[in-house]
DNA sequence: TTTTATTTGGGACATTTGTCCCACGCCCTG
DNA sequence: CAGGGCGTGGGACAAATGTCCCAAATAAAA
């Protein structure tokens, strides 16, 4: 359910010790809570977790939300927007202590031209994000109760995740009702 | 609704006029109907469509099956499975007839490795289908109606997409009989 | 042309999900 | 301590969606 990627941290990690970055990355700190990226908001920065949860949204019309994705230690975060030289597609909040490191879109694309391994990582890391979110969505589409359950069951890591029933059923796509009904008597 | 890479074709008729792909790439030539990859079977080659469409299904318990997208000129097949060395995420099935380049997997990594604008242009593609995927996902947990009307004024290509009211249905992720609700009595 | 299958459209009812509303427990602050 | 805010849990009813089934229209096959 929170999507890692300890190869690219790795690979960022010696890339900052070689100090073959340079001044083009520094390390940031955020506290719970605070927005990394705002839906629709152009953007100048990626960022490499180092640890620490964040929670990606959609909203439509700013009344519901939908839960793209928890990301951790090893996600990178705002390199669509570098690559599609486009506004943020949804908005990034943290839900505990973040670390990270910050790099400018410009470095970052530099990166990717230049670093034959960190090309092949974020190729795979954007690979297997959308086959992630392909078959999550088609998972919701087709298998309703079952894969609620299935991945209320998952939810051992629930205890790890510091989030809300709402924001569970944020990410489910349904209302706090309905997933209180399924949590609740099994049988009708 | 289907979605197109011009630039990815641009760039590899070019390759293939300058000869510059050698025997590694061939024409290949599908019939309405046809197959090219089976979800959960492994793979061997990426295709590059030049004409055609195809559409992308995912089953769970071969019962339903949902429509994760239609893809026609420029778009790449197979590409997913070339990077992560996984078995297909889904089948890929001809709607109408097909022209495609073919080109085996480690040509296609080659590839990657050694062109810059063809490896930007993949970059782009994916970071592409992962935005259009994820919103997709997030509006249909979000809209319901409005989104189905939205989509079905969307498909004034209706016309030009050769699929079945079922596959509009599976496409939206309901039934056949929803959709007809929603196509027939507007109103209550 | 007749027959058979596919596609389409819709009625009737069960099930699921959403909406509205209320209540309890917890934490925090005045 | 009292009151406000928030997360949680659930009852009751409305709305949406699925399931089952049937019928007309269209396309494909005999």
């Amino acid at each position: 359910m929170i999507r890692k990627s300890p190869l690219i941290l790795r690979i960022i990690d010696e890339l900052v010790a070689d100090g073959q970055l340079g001044q083009s990355v520094l390390q940031r700190h955020f506290s719970k809570g605070h927005s990394l990226f705002a839906q629709g908001a152009s953007t100048s920065n990626v960022y490499f977790i180092r640890s620490g949860i964040v929670k990606c949204t959609f909203t439509e019309d700013q009344e519901k939300e939908y839960i793209l994705e928890f990301l951790g230690e090893g996600e990178v975060l705002g390199e669509i927007e570098a690559i599609c030289k486009t506004p943020a597609m949804s908005t990034v909040r943290t839900i505990s202590e973040l670390s990270t490191y910050m790099m400018d879109k410009t470095s970052f694309l530099d990166l990717l031209r230049r670093h034959a391994g960190f090309n092949a990582a974020i190729l795979e890391l954007m690979a297997v994000r959308l086959v992630n979110t392909a078959t999550r969505s088609a998972r919701q589409q087709l298998n309703t109760l079952e894969h609620n359950l299935a991945n209320l069951l998952e939810v051992l890591e629930y205890e790890r995740l510091p989030c809300t029933k709402q924001e569970l059923a944020d990410y489910l796509g349904i209302t706090l009702r309905s997933l209180n009904r399924l949590l609740g008597g099994r049988v009708v």
